[in-house]
DNA sequence: ATCTATTTTTAGCTTTGTCTAAATTTAATT
DNA sequence: AATTAAATTTAGACAAAGCTAAAAATAGAT
């Protein structure tokens, strides 16, 4: 498994690609920056490796054992993201580029050990869930801070965008993960919401209503 | 710079290319298990970089930068190292394999809190010194085991051989950082030494003792 | 001082992962 | 059903890092 594979695995998963739905090249190349004749390229080599389902023209899907690997990915990435944040005092908007990194770092037993001092934890810094060593996820029932009714309330539990500049936003308008927001209004001219959070009531457009989850609690 | 270059500097580094002493691809190579042609290559590379001198048939040495880079690289491979076994509970001779990977992560931040989680260890678990920041070694005046004399006594402090094999015939045989050791005797025939270690008596040959640091203490 | 033996370099090839430009296939529109 | 636009693949090239085999330089021994 070269560098390379692992971050095609991975973005493929991330584009849905685990759900045997076929991805295309353009999209790969989209996310990841890079052109649609390399993806094609690595295509052929991790379908002859067997981590991939390949065919031309139409686009890729993982194979069990591609998913199987973009999840070890995936989990070796958001334990990083834990440590980085409780550990070492990063800022949530600090810890994906070094996660990028240290996600590559090849020793089963470093994880497991990561893993265990942190107190295994369910959830990254940005409220995405942890795969299991096993490959399992923990879904939970959450949804966008923009898609739930007036009058109901729930607890912030992940954001949808992890950017740098978003997150940067919601530190400095003080929204945080464990907040309890509730839904005052809905403004129709242009889908902005007035939200009750922590005792203050405040203003948000929609666009950072769409990119928050939260978990209902009424 | 790439992983490769900076494995060829701390290579260098450690054959003693820091104190302008030319070292010659051969050595390189062979330290390194690839071809003396692969070294002149790099040579090059790294000579158009200004991080070594290199002069053709004659071998590299490393430029003040060079070094530089070295001992950074030294510092974090240590310093993950110490994080390691204090933090996650590895053993002294399963550490090298994964900070080997480990040494190469960028991020200035990273290692410099994980330096402060890690209360500035001044040491790895080899007893080798961790390179401060500014790139400054804390020297010691250990003296091999093999080359103190009869009656002397010494806290061990180190070990020259970090070999998987030497560490775990250590361990089996109790012998660790921190013991005090004194020579009782040494053998003329096999250059074998008797020594008294934490209140018991034993023999080791002359390859144990020249390759255990210790710091005399009388 | 010359001649070997050894060391070191050069030249040319390989692999991995990428790119560009051209060719091909698919999909959309009439 | 034919045509065109868009997406995708192929072919050929490149850089990094390594290798082998041949050539060149150095050093040691006579």
């Amino acid at each position: 498994m070269t560098r390379s594979e692992e971050n095609y695995l991975k973005t493929i998963f991330h584009l849905g690609g685990g759900d045997s739905k076929s991805i295309t090249t353009n999209a790969i190349a989209e996310q990841m920056e890079t052109k649609p004749s390399s993806v094609t390229d690595m295509a052929k080599k991790l379908s002859e490796k067997g981590l991939v389902d390949y065919v031309r023209y139409q686009g890729v899907s993982l194979t069990e054992v591609g998913v199987k690997t973009a999840l070890s990915i995936i989990r070796k990435h958001r334990l990083w993201e834990v440590f980085l944040v409780k550990k070492l005092d990063f800022t949530w908007d600090e810890v994906h580029e070094v996660a990028e990194q240290l996600e590559h770092i090849k020793s089963e037993k470093l994880i497991d050990k990561l893993d265990e001092l942190l107190d295994f934890p369910k959830y990254d810094p940005h409220g995405d869930p942890i795969p299991t060593k096993d490959g399992k996820f923990q879904e939970r029932d959450e949804k966008l801070l923009s898609e739930i009714p007036i009058n109901s309330q729930g607890v912030c539990v992940g954001v949808k965008d992890s950017s740098v500049p978003f997150l940067k936003f919601l530190d400095k308008n003080k929204i945080a993960l464990g907040n309890t927001i509730k839904v005052l209004d809905k403004e129709d001219f242009d889908n902005s919401l007035r939200i009750q959070m922590e005792g203050k009531e405040m203003r948000i457009s929609h666009q950072i209503a769409a990119n928050l989850y939260v978990k209902k609690n009424d």
